[in-house]
DNA sequence: AATGAATGAGCTTTCATTCAT
DNA sequence: AATGAATGAAAGCTCATTCAT
């Protein structure tokens, strides 16, 4: 249907102007900045870049975040929120220890292949040496739920004798990071020098199973 | 009347230096454009800076490496180059499975340890999703001995009876180095969330115990 | 999320504060950017700087004074109101004339000396050309006084014989307020090169005898 | 006479280009910037309208001068540079030194009159509290010629009897600067208020001898 | 083969101001 | 009468690169 350019004035009208929904306006801002600081590292992203596919302009950003860093700063606090979001609603603890262990690889695994953006914002801000993350009070108290939640596992799986005595939460969790990041992060250069594709189907499966056993089979100390 | 930077570095050329030893300014060069690149990543690397730390100009950047990608590129092919002959020195054949398993991590988790530019220049060229690594012909054929040797310590377990018989060489290499990359790439933000000290002394080894008891468990299959 | 600058404006201006005193709220605007203009000059000085020291918001500003140049032109306004109504208080009729005119240098390079954002706001005026003051009544008909003042000590002497009768009330203003003014306006410079401390005490009754001496002795015209 | 286009580069060719002559370029852009710090500020003088003006680029400006205030210091330099080449130029040592007296006046208030922009440099520099001139080497031991100057004229005139015993060199350039500043500096408001036209023939002169008078009849000591 | 001089294009950010009620 | 929210326009500056020999 074509419409006359009154019309279409009006067609765009209709819609709930961005000067009344600045939260909205926000997350536009965000979700497209998450995207351009994912693609191309804090200082390879451009203002302009984001800008131009949001729905506002370059100065509403800076109303909105102060500055590029500031922006950053917000994509990566909702980038760990997100993932915070997502562990806490596993509930591991109602199941068996070993149980416990294979769910929590099996959503770790997963959440790193379905969110790329985030072990790529994860690496890019390690480049930055973590400094804008240590000056976020936002991500300083987010994350230590999962090591919590790992000691319980770990514990309960001692004291029912099946686990190693030795097992050192944080260690664990970073085994079983390092593995589904790793994954994710590096599976650009890992699939060109090793001729790996991992989007075919059933590599998830394959590794799953693999860092699960390897995993069970170190705590169970044999 | 007081030198801008950029006239500084005109100044600085009136030195007459090593006009005729190129093969030592090209090593010059990238010596420093690979601290330059390892610390700020592709987009965040300036020309300027690396001209201003070598003994020549930015013009003599150009003239041998042609463009900052072709600089980065031969940095990303000397990093690689360097892991590569550490590898080959290795000499794993002549012993047992599980000790040349120990001996291969041992020395993985070193390299990284002690070579840290080497983890964060391939967290940045992941970032670029690998588009240098993919064209550069030298880097191609260089990191499939790695995966020979594997392969071989892998079947004389095999042979033996001692590791399980469906453990892919690729798989194995990368359960390995996800551990150790992970540890040295990551150490900023998961040290700054977890407040973990990864130059604590000790740290190493009790990685290294981690990561060879977890791999060792797993290709022994209980 | 961590407020930005422009947004930690808006929070300021939730307190509810001088709504109802509208006197007031100008005077608190014009006695701040009276510090600004002086301060930085009418292009240095910035709304949001104003706005930030003042206890309403910067949209308070445009609404009470229209622009940043006409907050600009009501400062000017002040500050050469506030010199006619001290000139005002002089009451140099009564007086005879070498002692008036002492008392005018008096008055003059002491006022001067206390409020030095007076010379500022008056050389700022003048790099732009006295536009502005060009363009405001108010002040067009203020400081026409001192010169009737000037005019009938200059008379008085002459009748009694002891001043020179080719002094011009206007050059006489002049000769006194050059002097008065240069010594605060351009302190820094001439501080700077012929290493003067203006503010070492004895100093500013050195310069007023001097410049009384000067002019006196031209006055009595040996 | 028409061009073709062709014809209209060459034209354009054949004028030496920039290229090859920065201390042109440097010149050109100075005199342009001159004039517009003058006229505007430091805070309102534009880099763009500077490099319009010129025959070279914005980028030129910051290849050569650095940043906006490396080219504002350049030009103050300049100014103070200009004047004291003319201070050096006047020989006052072989004059009487009541004549020596009104030829450093004429000097004074001649060159004022005839370089307003230097007057608004000066002013300009106090308004940012000399900060620049501060920082500058090159200003810091220009001007003392001036004083050393003043001082044997002085001391002439003492050892003559005709000058009085106590006046201090500095205080006496002051004395004469300030009202040849003033002239020029304050002109604009100075003129709005009292209805003086300074460019009016005659007003230089009847200034000149005004000023001459009060200085020498104050030096005499009458 | 090597290099001093110069630059086009585009970057982040800031500014005074207006919109909309 | 008064104000919270938002912005168009332009500012200073930096970047990798090429010109010209």
């Amino acid at each position: 249907m074509m419409l006359t350019e009154e019309a279409m004035l009006k067609e765009k009208a209709r819609v709930p102007s961005r000067r009344n929904d600045p939260e909205r306006t926000k997350r536009d801002i965000l979700a497209v900045a998450t995207k351009e600081f994912a693609d191309h590292g804090l200082t390879g992203a451009r203002v302009d870049a984001i800008a131009a596919r949001t729905k506002t302009t370059k100065r509403a950003i800076y109303y909105y975040f102060g500055s590029k860093e500031g922006l950053y700063v917000a994509v990566l606090e909702k980038a760990y929120g997100d993932i915070r979001a997502v562990e806490a609603g596993m509930h591991l603890e109602g199941l068996e220890p070993e149980a416990a262990i294979r769910k929590l690889i099996d959503f770790t695994i997963t959440y790193h292949e379905e969110n790329p953006d985030f072990s790529r914002l994860v690496s890019i801000e390690n480049i930055h040496r973590a400094e804008h993350l240590a000056a976020s009070e936002s991500i300083q108290n987010l994350n230590v739920a999962i090591i919590r939640t790992i000691e319980d596992i770990v514990r309960r799986g001692r004291e029912k004798g099946i686990f190693r005595t030795d097992a050192d939460p944080v260690d664990l969790h970073m085994l079983i990071s390092a593995f589904c990041f790793f994954r994710v992060s590096n599976r650009y250069t890992f699939g060109a020098i090793f001729n790996q594709d991992f989007s075919e189907p059933g590599n998830l499966e394959k590794h799953k199973q693999m860092i699960g056993d390897a995993v069970l089979s170190w705590l169970k100390g044999c």
